[in-house]
DNA sequence: ATAAAGTGTGCAACCAATTGCGCAAGTGCG
DNA sequence: CGCACTTGCGCAATTGGTTGCACACTTTAT
């Protein structure tokens, strides 16, 4: 005699209720549901039994319940910065749609760089059972206990997997491209100190420079210092540059909101860009091939490097082997804001 | 006789190791712990040693199986189109961290606006035990079973708030501007169809029209199609109403980005702008104010709304009462994209 | 008829944390 | 000296799903 049990009570429909509802055990239910081998020796007209009332009851697994036993939460934590304008956002985009496709969801962590959150927030993440990590521009001091993949990382660490663009195909891209114009004298913006590519880059740039015979001295040089992704970050930096040195004909960025800054302030300190200056940015955000004039900037292949980095993280988790670094090509991109060197001088 | 715990079983520590090591039962640390009123019945020697046990062994809670018992997983589930560059980023940054600010993560969808996936990840989050949601520029057809907030929803349903601009006051204060400074024969973008802001946006902007004697009939008018927040979306639209009106002097554009494509394009097609064409923005994104020319636009407190809707969205998980609607209002920067009217015609 | 083999099913333990209930001491009062 | 009451604390059930193992029942072989 079956129990009757009313659809009022509770609410979503759990294993025990389907049990009750055919009769059966919730054990039997479930070995049918998750097809597991055994499920073969129950009788054909059970399962169909099962699968019915499963869908008729809208049975959903709780997936509370299923982490605490399987030990397997389907979910990544992800640590960033900040979610700003560009780069980051793209990257967040594309690597959420690599794991929702693939079963997997993400919690995402923005720490703003401060030491406390570094260490507070994987720690949350891990309470919160996620089965690995991927960093977007977040420097570790410590490895993880979980493995863990970082985009526009450069510290080898154990269990981490470095996503990283080709720097120096990146700087000999851009350096060739400006000294091909004539340009001889480049002023380059170096990243904010935190920034996880700017090291590597300035290193890059440094070794094209010389093997172009272009000076990359200090003299040459500038470096951002406020955080974010916004042309404010540059416009001031630009200024106080333009300050101590003006024979400059070309301005390499550390990416392309700053290249936006820059062009801004090169104008209002009455020098056209091209014509005067030119400048390359880096990434090639959204807005870059409409800027005024419109951005020749280093295309950073950033829906590849987020799928790379989502599919490396997966592949760890079902025990595959990694590489601990993964390189991948920048493309130059020209456009209106680069152009021949006019200087006499140079 | 205290059974030994090898230290190397395991991993993280549970309660019940915490206990064997306490020579305690799980229940008592889970009350001491936990510092329900019950704990105060407890001797003060037992809970201090408690507290230093769980510290020397590092006990964390399992979030999964508090999740479990407690039916609260202090998650918050977020549905959005597409994390993109600009105004949806910069939402999704502020939400999180008011979020992890008050102890809750967050889990993300983006759907495409795909009606399948409109249907089917509000389900799989629930699985996931969110406790409510957010929902960004989307539309629903159905209520969700659970408490939701959307920022720029407009369609009054059950269990929801809305937060929403006040567009009477944003067009008002553009077309005023406009008006201000000559301007009588203005194109509107208006913004697809599915965008949740382009229908409300449009009225309020024919009766700001109407009332400041500006025709906004089809013909001065044209509409975006394609998905995204980008120039391109608004760049080739530009091209082709061009085609059939030339006698503008300004343009109301449908968001920052699609008025860069929109300069861009009239620049292409011979107009300088502001000299010519006046061009308004709407949203103030971060490089807004450095383009060439800088943008006049109406800023959206986005950092506020989402404060606001995370706020409204905990109040409510938390049984307070909350309004099915927010106003927020809107406010004009000016800057170089709009100048005065020129064309005598006008 | 009886054992062996084979087939279908469900009990109970487990995961980790929480909580109602009640056991077992200790204290006070008559 | 005994009864009642308080205090301290632990047992066991609960949450939902998964899984090892045992049990029952049927079929086949001897």
């Amino acid at each position: 005699m079956p129990r009757r049990v009313g659809k009022a009570a509770g609410s979503a429909t759990s294993l025990k209720r389907l049990a009750d509802h055919l009769a059966l055990s919730p054990g039997t239910i479930s070995v049918v549901l998750n097809g597991v081998p055994r499920a073969g020796e129950i009788p054909q007209k059970t399962q169909d039994r099962i699968f019915a009332a499963a869908k008729k009851l809208n049975y959903r697994p709780n997936h509370a319940a299923r982490t605490l036993k399987n030990k397997r939460s389907y979910t990544i934590g992800i640590l960033a910065p900040e979610i700003s304008e560009g780069y980051g956002a793209l990257l967040l985009n594309a690597i959420g749609e690599y794991l929702i496709g693939h079963g997997y969801f993400y919690l995402v962590a923005t720490h703003g760089r401060r030491p406390d959150l570094l260490e507070e927030y994987p720690r949350i993440l891990m309470e919160r059972s996620v089965e690995g990590f991927i960093l977007i521009d977040t420097a570790l001091k410590k490895p993880l206990p979980l493995p863990a993949v970082a985009i526009s990382g450069h510290k080898r660490l154990a269990g981490l997997t470095n996503v990283v663009l080709d720097h120096d195909l990146a700087a000999k891209l851009a350096i060739d491209h400006l000294a091909e114009l004539g340009h001889k004298k480049i002023a380059f913006m170096k990243g904010q100190t935190f920034s996880s590519d700017s090291a590597e880059r300035w290193r890059s740039i440094q070794q094209a420079a010389i093997r172009s015979g272009i000076p990359a001295s200090e003299d040459w040089t500038f470096q951002l210092t406020k955080p974010g992704f916004s042309p404010e970050v540059s416009y001031p930096m630009v200024q106080q540059f333009l300050k101590k040195k003006k024979d400059f004909t070309a301005l390499f960025a550390y990416n392309d909101f700053s290249a936006i800054g820059a062009v801004r302030s090169l104008r209002d300190a009455g020098f056209r860009v091209p014509e005067d200056v030119s400048v390359v940015g880096f990434d090639d955000v959204n807005s870059a091939a409409y800027q005024n004039p419109s951005l020749t900037t280093i295309r950073q292949p950033w829906k590849k490097m987020a799928q790379i980095a989502a599919k490396t993280l997966l592949d760890r988790l079902n025990h595959k082997r990694v590489p601990a670094e993964i390189l991948v090509e920048p493309e130059l991109i020209v456009r209106e804001s680069t152009g021949k060197c006019k200087s006499k001088s140079s």
